[in-house]
DNA sequence: ATTTAAATTTAGACAAATCTAAAAATTTGT
DNA sequence: ACAAATTTTTAGATTTGTCTAAATTTAAAT
């Protein structure tokens, strides 16, 4: 497979497309960045090496081997992002552009060492579960601050958003996984949250809260 | 920089184009297994970008910059091979290829802390130097177990050819980097040498004793 | 000094991946 | 139900890197 065909696969997989859903060409053009009419190109091709299912007109959804494909791909890519981050000292808001090349590497070798290394991890540095080598994938339980019950409390587990710009606000702020977030009230007029994080009070607003995990314990 | 303009600037400096030395496109054409036609295109490219001199049916050489760019190839893929060698337990017959690709990874501070997690290393499995950040690099001082006076002694710094065939022929006659070898006498017919290592005599063809460096005490 | 052989370049073609502009199909609105 | 708007596909062009076959230049041999 071309780098192109496996970037395609992963953002189809991330889209949705793992099961009957069909996925629109221009959504993956617009997640892409690329033109409609060249995911049309690419999903003929990938139709044919019976990764994908394209009807015309309608969209396209993953093959078995297609969703298998793309768990390899996203294996690798957030093995890597934890490697960065445990083994070179990276911060979470740089390792995606690396593992973005260094998923791409061919060598089943090489990524199960890393794993082993790693002391096969299951979470990435974002909160995002590990697929195992054989494919299988836990989700974590977890749910959006915005979307807990007021007052209650949780444990910061993941981002919705993996921008270096917001990973680099949640760090400004002293917001990091595994840390407890207690919320104390919500404010009616912009849904902004006060929130107790690290023995201090913190007002943040419904955008950062609808991009934040928590796990209920 | 594209990854097949970082092959031609690599093979360009194995091959020796590093200096005022022309190397011929059919050389290069041999080396990367291609067509000396599609040699002569990438050279007029790399021209134009102004990593090479390239004289028209005499051949090309590397310029300053060109130089400087191979060196850094060079020095991510033998540090990557150095990675696999001494925190994923690779053997050296293994880490060439696995290395192909991850030289052309694009990020200055993921090499830049693979390197300080080797510990700076001076040499590759293969007992090659590495260039150092800035470029600089000392060839050691070597000599070919084929070109040594009889009879003599020194310890094994590196090989000429590095196939997996050969190394594993090594690992098979447990000759390996650091051992001590005495060359006890040389079969004047064949150019074989009868040779002493790890307490063991041995009798090697002049095929493996022109592949094998030595260092004299 | 010619002729012959070898090396090198040019011309034209092709596959991969992309784009723009135009055509076709689908969806939406009334 | 039908026109308008939107989405999607097709057709044709472009870039990168490669190839084959033919032409050109250089090197070797008589
Ligand atoms: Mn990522
Ligand atoms: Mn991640
Ligand atoms: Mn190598
Ligand atoms: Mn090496």
């Amino acid at each position: 497979m071309t780098r192109a065909e496996e970037n395609y696969i992963k953002t189809i997989f991330h889209l949705g497309g793992n099961q009957a859903q069909l996925i629109s060409t221009n959504a993956i053009a617009e997640q892409m960045e690329t033109k409609p009419s060249s995911v049309t190109d690419m999903a003929k091709k990938l139709a044919d090496k019976n990764l994908l299912n394209y009807i015309r007109y309608k969209g396209v959804s993953l093959t078995d081997l297609g969703i298998k494909t793309a768990l390899s791909i996203i294996r690798k890519h957030r093995l890597w992002e934890v490697f960065l981050v445990k083994k070179l000292d990276f911060t979470w808001d740089e390792v995606h552009e690396v593992a973005e090349q260094l998923e791409h590497i061919k060598s089943e070798k090489l990524i199960d060492k890393i794993d082993e290394l790693l002391d096969f991890p299951k979470y990435d540095p974002h909160g995002d579960p590990i697929p195992s080598k054989n494919g299988d994938f836990q989700e974590r339980d977890k749910q959006l601050l915005s979307e807990m019950p007021i007052p209650s409390s949780g444990v910061c587990v993941g981002v919705k958003d993996t921008s270096a710009a917001f990973l680099k606000f949640l760090d400004k702020h002293h917001i990091a996984l595994g840390h407890e977030i207690s919320i104390v009230e919500k404010e009616a007029f912009d849904d902004s949250l006060k929130i107790r994080i690290g023995g201090k009070e913190l007002q943040i607003s419904n955008q950062i809260a609808t991009n934040l995990y928590v796990k209920v314990e």
